[in-house]
DNA sequence: AAACTTTACTCAAGCGCTTGCGTAAAGTTG
DNA sequence: CAACTTTACGCAAGCGCTTGAGTAAAGTTT
């Protein structure tokens, strides 16, 4: 069905080298001969063989991205725009969905690896960079992203979690709440680790003592942003301003404080983490951290293209800025 | 760096064919010689070149898959859905942006091709059939889903929209209320048709007149639903019950309705349609319609992976049916 | 016009794997 | 043990494209 470049050399009656070279727009074809060629695989569709194609040249035009799960909100957001960055270089992207399991991710480095990928981008949780370099990754163009860095630099990109945090926390502490609860997820989560650091850090530039009864580890979702509340008004002095560390806590705060029968933010003051939908969605829409998720795939992108074309892509390590969106629960 | 079937037959002694043999796990290769190939290949991580193995056999282990926008929450449910089912069957998938542009769309399938996917899934919005046909993709894998069946059918699976709207109205009508605005997106919109029909459907069912004064078309966001509810409130005889046939619209009705201090449910009663996430944080949680969006993902796999295999598919259509979610809006 | 350079093209090897065919060795049968 | 079948391998072509080296023809220089 499909016409190849042996058939269009027949055809016109030249080499397929010529064919070849005359399609690629390489040198070394006289102006008639190439106008020939050209015209013959326009009128029959000629689509290159792209399997062959990388065969010969010994690489493709596929990057691999492994991410925990396509469907989530962020993750998809990245995801588009390393795809889209992609697309404009001549790339496709293959996705892996590795539900943060360890074997899933090896097995897809695995088969990326053997498909010949140009590269990979490994965005959010998984291995440690060590394990990366034990799997003889880094000869291999490679760049992390959004995950935490580790003794063993790699090239990376990532959102300044910590000072989102920051003004998440400063905003707050401007608005004249001095007792702030801090909503976490699970406490080895380097995510909880940063927002930490970030809610620390805007105290101490206010002078204000740290409290750790304030700070809670929850899970990452409603029913524990829910639980977190009630626990946080068990406290002898219990906070007027929560920040939840993630949307979905947010939510489960909110929740709870209508229960309760408390209004936002006369009453309580609610901060979420992360500008899903779902946040201006809620009565009353939440202020809310947002975090560049398609910056992050697009950067991450043009800097696995740099290390493609190897162009040093000079710094290793490049972090993007959060952003503090106000909005009425504060 | 990469270990190839030539090295392994060096090392082992053996010819290229009963290393190919051997790690394919086909006859014609001695116990102990099988072995010892694949002792050699495991001690060096052997991965087969994809590339080469692709070419060889005429065929790759991907499959393409177009979409408007992974990062949108259905399609990205539903990309999920033919990731995993793909992976089961040791495929992987590119997925392709269109945003809805014809061009895109052409050039993406073109591309596709050319890389020689095994099959072609295209979800959502684009050509129309017979374009495709002169594509020359009808004998090619190919599934639609979630797309309009024209004149001219192709494997098709799709969710029942009209159904859905059906049993949405009918909840509405079920609760006693007779006059319920519908809001639908534009008026070519296929789903906009489709989920009218569902409305007239009910509405005929229950012996009620259908008043086209009820139904409007406005745009499928908040603000479409927002300027919706306002028209409808603008009748000599305003509905009491709402139908906003996306979630969007949805939430855009639920605040012209607060913002008008009525209560929800008590004055007006409001469904949904979509199921995402807004509808359940939203205040109140709306009934909506779920559409099995990973379902149609996983059964345009398997659907697709049918035809690839020369199962015939049996069945060219398939329809899934959508879900009422009651909550707390009627 | 001889000596040179440039251009246009062909040849053939190669990318890493698969697979039909051929053949020698091993196993089976009466 | 001769005649047969089966098994285990190697050979070589082939998948469709790229690319360096080689060569004949055309163009340029003095």
């Amino acid at each position: 069905m499909d016409i190849t470049m042996k058939d269009i050399a027949e055809i016109v009656g030249v080499s397929e080298s010529t064919v070849s070279r005359a399609i690629n727009n390489k040198p070394g074809v006289g102006q008639k001969t190439r106008q020939k060629i050209l015209k013959v695989a326009k009128e029959r569709n000629f689509q290159p063989n792209r399997v062959a194609q990388n065969l010969a040249k010994q690489k493709t035009n596929v990057i691999g991205l492994l991410l925990p799960d396509i469907s989530s909100l962020f993750y998809s957001d990245a995801a588009r725009g390393v795809q889209d960055y992609a697309a404009k270089q001549g790339y496709q992207v293959i996705v892996c969905n590795t539900d943060k399991e360890m074997e899933e991710e090896l097995n897809y480095i695995n088969w990326l690896k053997s498909t010949q990928v140009a590269g990979m981008i490994f965005l959010g949780g998984g291995l440690v960079n060590s394990e990366i370099i034990k799997l003889g990754l880094t000869d291999y163009p490679l760049v992390l992203a959004n995950r935490l860095v580790e003794e063993v630099p790699l090239p990376s990109v990532l959102i300044d979690d910590t000072s989102g945090s920051f003004k998440a926390t400063n905003h707050l502490l401007e608005k004249g709440y001095s007792r702030i609860g801090l909503l976490l997820g699970p406490k080895n989560s380097w995510l909880s680790q940063n927002r930490l650091q970030g809610y620390k850090e805007a105290l101490q530039k206010k002078n204000i003592e740290y409290d750790p009864d304030l700070v809670l580890n929850k899970s990452w979702s409603r029913k524990g942003g829910y639980q977190g509340f009630l626990d946080l008004m068990d406290l002898d002095e219990s906070p007027r301003a929560i920040f939840a560390a993630n949307d979905l806590m947010a939510v489960g705060v909110v929740e709870a404080i209508k229960l309760g029968g408390y209004f936002i933010p006369q009453d309580i003051a609610v901060v979420g983490f992360d500008d899903t939908i779902v946040t201006s969605v809620i009565d009353p829409p939440l202020t809310t951290v947002k975090r560049p998720m398609y910056e992050l795939g697009v950067n991450a992108a043009k800097k696995l293209f740099a290390l493609i074309k190897e162009e040093d892509s000079g710094q290793e390590i490049e972090i993007l800025d959060s952003e503090l969106v106000i909005r009425e629960s504060t």
